[in-house]
DNA sequence: GTCATACTACTCGGATAAGAACTGTCCGAGTGGGGTAGG
DNA sequence: CCTACCCCACTCGGACAGTTCTTATCCGAGTAGTATGAC
């Protein structure tokens, strides 16, 4: 799975905190964790483009939730970066064996392509029970200081 | 997830229909769905490697289950081909942010690498569940025939 | 006929390239704010 | 003093390289079977 997944989800995290309406810069989202920024900012576009994150152009811009955290789900943050095929790739392997025929789709058909799919459904529907809402509220119980702290650090880095 | 996942299933499988006793060479498991034989003799390695195939040299040689087919759950197969390691790569990203301590383990406090962790035990434990009797018995089931026209299709490709 | 031996063909195993995907970097288009000049 | 305009700095957005991982290929080490010759 890509490394900008975990930038991703931590990056929705800190913004989560951020003042309301305030946009944060891939910059400063970045200098939280010594993250390249450039790069980070290609994540946080693919963020945008799949419309968990809103985009703002020139001087006082930057990026902010397009919705409440608890409209988003660790599923959506996933799939925005990773893309919505599945991991294990189906080729239709049965195709080219005996009796295979062209027109079938073999994803239906196949049994082990369906026990890996089982497997893989089961894996998104726990990253879709849970939302960002869930993660903050977690993080803010064992570590009330945290929203606090991220605001003061977003604001020390605005230079 | 790696394309030899698909073809190391498919592949145990076959050999689970095999002559008892017999070995298979790679060349021939490749033939049965026309894939590049030298690649995957190299996934078979690895399943061999893993314990889950035993590897003759020599003429009358190739690859065998080395146990029976109840003992082989599919997520044996996965990890063998995929290694141990997590799809969620966690690499600390706290450790460089406001308050970081290098000595401490970031998977176990960072609350989004636990619900990752959690999502993909979901996962490995349905993949775990599953084991390679139960897939051949749904096989068997629906296409009764496939037992025989496998053997068949492995003593035509001996030549 | 039997046995030992050397040979040959066959298979796995690891070392070696080609390709794709991920990671990282750069510069241009667009935008909002602030300074400035005029009324 | 107020307003309109212009310039500039700032940010995202997509185009452009470097590196790692996946995919594919090849040749050598080892082995079992077989043919051959001697006894």
């Amino acid at each position: 799975m890509n490394e900008g997944v975990e930038w991703a989800l931590h990056s929705c995290l800190n913004l989560s905190w951020a003042e309301p309406g305030e946009a944060v810069t891939a910059a400063r989202l970045a200098a939280f964790y010594r993250l390249p920024a450039a790069y980070l900012n290609k994540q946080l576009q693919a963020l945008a483009r799949a419309g968990i994150l809103t985009s703002i152009s020139g001087p006082r811009g930057g990026f902010r939730l397009a919705r409440p955290p608890e409209k988003i789900t660790l599923l959506d943050v996933v799939v925005a970066i990773e893309g919505p095929q599945d991991a294990f790739r189906c080729e239709g392997i049965l195709r080219e064996g005996p009796g295979g025929r062209p027109e079938v789709d073999y994803r239906e058909v196949c049994v082990v392509s369906q026990e890996m799919r089982k497997a893989e459904l089961a894996w998104r529907r726990e990253l879709a029970s849970r939302t960002l809402a869930d993660v903050r509220a977690t993080v803010e119980r064992r570590h009330p200081g945290t929203p606090e702290s991220t605001r003061d650090r977003f604001a020390q880095l605005r230079t």
